[in-house]
DNA sequence: GTGAAAGCGCTAACAA
DNA sequence: TTGTTAGCGCTTTCAC
């Protein structure tokens, strides 16, 4: 009647918490709070929570997020990293001494992890292949943060789609914000020789690029056409609503937690796996 | 060297877990993702860990949420509540127990209870004599599942300004998604006796009155103005950008923590507190 | 099967 | 000050 078993004591004795550490850049994000959302949902159906933790792209709080899930004991962490070399190193002894670790989004490409993230050269070769084929010849770029992996890797998938066409000239930037973007995009089409295309990586770039845009007398798609990466909240809000590649925030969170009950069962050898990328038309092209 | 207490331990020893149980609707949520991240951030600071759990404004998931801090025997709850009697009672009932509880954004008005919320009448307040001064007569105020109290406190303390004004016509509707609200605004508009101004009570509210206006012939403001209610992030990517009575969930995050951490120091008398607005102008009046 | 007992790793109380 | 000890509430083992 009313009985409840003290899970202190339970978390003692059977040495278990029944909890998943979830680190993450920033919770107020588009991307990570769908991953949280759907990540938080799974666990929970498998009677597992989660503790939330923001490292803000800082290294340093990055690795006192992870000694705080050690400390708490977890039964699993999940981890977005920032490339850090102190954190890995962290990570890889937790790791050997037992814990379960499932990298997500951005992760390391060393495959003794299990990892989960976007096909990110997949979803930059499918948007590189739809401007092409929408004819665009003069294309403006925007990547963020160039010491990211997942910068490099879109970039470059999205560069060797194209710079073997000919008569297609593109034109590579990188902004680390929205604010960037907006100045770049001004000024790139107050030249002559505009861009007919332009392409971001990101919603936060998407979100700058719309900014200048918006304000100036360019039709999309008749005189500039638009491309993003997106989880889709962000390019649906525009008129016309700008078309672009899928990365699923909430999709990705239900194969980290599935991935990490797998390990719950008990442990398997290290899996990279990828979500695959899909185009969302818009009227943007 | 490298000693590291057993957190499960001092758990049962100190009959204390450092970690405060969060209850909101749902992670994915404008609003919410800020108020967490904020409320991460400041708990994070004196030690405590957030365990986050969505209630997906069911009032069962709600209650089962409940019972899991219970379980969990975390230090403290911080819930929005879906209006429902049954977690209001098992609610009432922990408090007596001697849990600390704190509501936030959608509160109980009883009197018995901590809470935290935005100062909803004042922000409808605001935006009605705003809406005045810009000299509207013909207004279209669209608001959200009228069910809700903040709904309701909204609705009244706009009506309550504006309906004893001369000339003024006030037509009143509800809308509980953005799909609704995008077809009362096409609507409305039909009609002869269009609507000068259109005031939105949330986010959603004004994401779907902005799919009809931009595919409109109306200009903003010239033809028609827009109010909204919101924490700036949506009203800021429309060009022109929309003017909003201001909510942030980042300083209301905030505030929950700190009245969290007050009960923590000891128990001191219920208090409700609450979150003052603004008028931030962008170009929609 | 049912029941007693040891012990998980700490903290707090008390003794020296 | 420093050292010893009981016991938090459970699980698991082992004896019956």
């Amino acid at each position: 009647m009313e009985y409840e078993p003290n899970s202190y004591a339970v978390n003692l004795r059977t040495n278990k918490s029944k909890v998943f550490g979830l680190i993450v850049p920033a919770i107020s994000n588009m991307f990570y709070d769908s991953f949280i959302a759907a990540a938080e949902k799974d666990a929970r159906k498998s009677g597992y929570s989660l503790m939330i933790l923001q490292s803000g792209d800082d290294p340093l709080q990055e690795s006192e997020n992870l000694k705080l899930c050690k400390h708490y004991r977890v039964d699993g962490i999940l981890i977005c990293a920032v490339p850090d070399s102190y954190s890995t190193e962290l990570l890889a002894k937790y790791h050997e001494a037992g814990m379960s670790v499932v990298f997500f989004d951005k992760v390391p490409d060393t495959g003794n992890f299990d990892t989960v993230c976007m096909a990110d050269e997949e979803a930059a070769t499918i948007a590189a292949r739809t401007i092409l084929k929408y004819g665009k010849k003069k294309i403006l770029a925007l990547f963020g943060n160039p010491e990211l992996s997942i910068t490099k890797k879109r970039k470059d998938a999205f560069c060797k789609v194209l710079e073997k066409e000919p008569g297609v000239k593109i034109d590579i930037k990188y902004c680390s914000s929205s604010t960037e973007a907006k100045q770049l995009v001004a000024l790139a089409i107050s030249k002559s020789g505009k861009p007919d295309h332009i392409f971001c990586m990101s919603d936060e770039i998407l979100i700058g690029a719309m900014k200048t845009l918006k304000h100036s007398s360019l039709r999309i798609p008749e005189d500039i056409s638009v491309l993003a990466i997106s989880n889709g909240f962000i390019p649906e809000l525009y008129t016309p609503e700008i078309s672009y590649i899928e990365t699923s925030g909430y999709e990705l969170g239900k194969l980290a937690i599935k991935r990490m009950l797998e390990n719950m069962e008990g442990r398997t050898p290290p899996k990279a796996i990828m979500l695959p990328s899909r185009l969302v038309e818009g009227n943007s092209l």
